[in-house]
DNA sequence: CCCGAGTGAGAACGATCGTTCTCACTTGAG
DNA sequence: CTCAAGTGAGAACGATCGTTCTCACTCGGG
C-alpha cells in the first residue's frame, strides 16, 4: 500500500466526515481515527489541516462532475440531458446521509475567513453552470435558460437539505421542463409543442 | 439602558460578526468587545454562546419576514407580489457585506450537531414557503408554482453568494416571470396571454 | 457615613484544537 | 550481525475556545 493509497483513504475518510458533521466540528484525532492512520504519517501525507479540506474539495467536485455526467450520458437528446440534472439530483437526495451541498456547505463554514476553500467552491459552481450553458446552446435555447436551470438546481439542494424532503429535486424537474419548453417554442415559434408535451408526459 | 437594550446590542453586534466570519470563527471574547459589554453582562444575558446564536438567528428571522412583507406590501396585484421576492433578494444582494442566506449557513456550519439551529434555520424556510403558497393561491395557480418559485429564490441566494454575482435575482426573476404566466394561461386557458406579456415587458 | 449588592475589567480554568515531539520498534542495506 | 532511516502510538505543546472567578470599585438605602 503506497502513498497514494493511504491519501485516498485519508480524503475518503475525511469527506465523509467532514461532510456529515462540518468542517470545523471535525478534528485531527478524529480523522486519524476514522483513516485507520498514525498520525505522524497523516500529516506527511497533508503538511495542515487545511490541505486535507482543500483535497477533499477537489475531490468531492471530480466525484460531482463524474456522477453527473454519468446521468447526463445516458439522456439521448441535449433536452433529456438538461433533465437528468434533476434526476441525478433526487437520486442525491434520497441518500442516508444527504446533507446538501458540499461546496455551499464548505462556502459558508468556511469561504468568509479561507480564500482558497471559497475559490475552491466558485468554480465549482462555475464549472457546472458552464457544462449547462453548452447544453443549453446545444438545443439552440437563449443563454439565460442555463441560469434558470442552474437556479432551479442550487434551489432544490439547498432546499432538500434543509427541510429534508427530496422532493424538491421533482420540483425542481417540473419547473425546468416548463422553462425549457418555453425557450424552445420562444426560439423556433413555428413548430407547435405537441413533442415537447409528449415528452413531458412520457417523463413526469 | 435597561437590558432588553443590551440585548438588542449583543444581537445586532453578534449577526453582524457571525453573518460576516461564521459563527465558529466568532469567539465570546471577539462579541464581547463589539458589542462594548463586560464579559460578566453578556453572559447573564446569554447564558450560553448556543443562546446568542439562536437569539440571532430568530431576531434574523423577523427582520427578513419584515424585509420581504415590505417589498410585496409594495406592489398591487399577486402577481407582482410574487415577483417582489425577487426585487426584495435583488437588493439584499447588492448590500456590501452579503455572503448568502444566513439560516443556510448557519444550517450548513452547525445544523448537523445542534438540532435547535437546524430546526430554526426549518422553520425559516418553511414560513417563506407558505407565505409563497398563500399567494400562490390567491391567483389560482397550481400549489406546485409556489415550489418552483421558491426554488429559485433559494437558488439566486447560494449562487448569488457563491459567485458573487447580484444578477442571479435578475435571472431568478425573469424564470419566475416565465413559470408564473404559464401557470396562470394553464388554469384560465380562455384568457390569451396579452396581459401577461405586456406587464412582462413593464418589468423586464 | 456604612454596607451589601451589583458591575467592569480581565485573569484563570478546563477542554479541545492543530501541530510537533518522544521513544521504542521495525526494516532493509551493508 | 550493525546501523541508519522511517514508523506507530500517543504524550506534549502552545493557542484558543467557552465559561467562571477574582477583585477592586460603584452606588443606592439605612
Amino acid at each position: 500500500m503506497d502513498n497514494d493509497d493511504y491519501r485516498q483513504r485519508v480524503i475518503a475518510a475525511a469527506d465523509r466526515l467532514y461532510y456529515t458533521k462540518g468542517f470545523s466540528a471535525v478534528g485531527m484525532d478524529q480523522l486519524r481515527d476514522a483513516a485507520g492512520i498514525s498520525l505522524r504519517r497523516l500529516y506527511q501525507l497533508f503538511p495542515s489541516k487545511n490541505d486535507v479540506v482543500t483535497a477533499v474539495l477537489q475531490n468531492r467536485r471530480k466525484i460531482w462532475a463524474d456522477g453527473l455526467t454519468e446521468y447526463m450520458d445516458a439522456a439521448p437528446t441535449p433536452r433529456g440531458k438538461l433533465l437528468a440534472v434533476y434526476d441525478f439530483l433526487a437520486d442525491w437526495f434520497c441518500e442516508d446521509d444527504f446533507r446538501g451541498c458540499g461546496f455551499i456547505n464548505a462556502f459558508a463554514e468556511l469561504g468568509a475567513v479561507n480564500s482558497e476553500i471559497a475559490a475552491i467552491a466558485r468554480e465549482h459552481k462555475m464549472s457546472f453552470q458552464r457544462h449547462m450553458a453548452r447544453l443549453v446552446a446545444e438545443i439552440g435555447a437563449a443563454p439565460s435558460l442555463a441560469h434558470h436551470l442552474m437556479l432551479l438546481a442550487e434551489g432544490a439542494q439547498t432546499t432538500a437539505a434543509l427541510t429534508g424532503d427530496p422532493s424538491a429535486a421533482h420540483h425542481a424537474r417540473q419547473a425546468a421542463e416548463i422553462l425549457i419548453d418555453t425557450a424552445l417554442a420562444k426560439e423556433h415559434p413555428n413548430t407547435n409543442g405537441e413533442d415537447a408535451e409528449t415528452h413531458l408526459a412520457n417523463h413526469g
